[in-house]
DNA sequence: CCGTATCCGCACGGATACTG
DNA sequence: CAGTATCCGTGCGGATACGG
């Protein structure tokens, strides 16, 4: 999802936050400071009051919103029925 | 990698574990049973002496092999690249 | 605003033993 | 062969508090 929300442009911590949703801070920062260590993120810090941090990917990490975008459109597209199938697998559990 | 190995045609439980390699018996029968309870794989169960039981893709696990062989080829060209970016930043570290 | 530090529950997954 | 059952350590991630 970090992939997908910067393949439009920098962001910023929060705005990443907000965009995404349901993330605490701390996930979203190890999550950035692992891109970062795989070389898909960068991290820039403007040394201003407030502080300001922006997050951008780099040419490999630009590379990966395609296959990344290839497979949001699969889950997009069979998310129904996988979980039609969950709910049929479910309830003939149920019956033993 | 169970769809990979899976989308050239149905295989046998052990013959998955050892194509696969390093998974535990309890892990691929646990993500087997995910799979199957997704609707994405199906389980065949020969009642012969000695058992089989043969998996195989369902159509829409099928349409999963491509996003994920897009994926796959992703990391297979880029894994030196990550490796070394990983390096420069671990290294970078240790000087603090 | 953008983090780091600390505590802690819990569930993930390995190891091992057993079975039809 | 193809599992299930049980025990158990560890590490992931939430919650909370604090700081530049």
């Amino acid at each position: 999802m970090i992939i997908g929300a910067l393949s439009r442009g920098p962001m910023r911590f929060n705005a990443l936050r907000r965009l995404i949703g349901g993330v605490s801070q701390r996930m979203l920062t190890l999550t950035l400071r692992g891109l970062e260590r795989d070389g898909l993120v960068t991290r820039t810090v403007y040394p201003t009051i407030p502080p300001r941090v922006d997050y951008a990917l780099t040419p490999i990490g630009q590379t990966l919103t395609e296959p990344l975008r290839v497979l949001s459109d699969w889950a997009m597209a069979y998310q129904s029925a996988i979980e039609t199938a969950q709910d049929a697998y479910d309830s003939a559990q149920e019956n033993l």
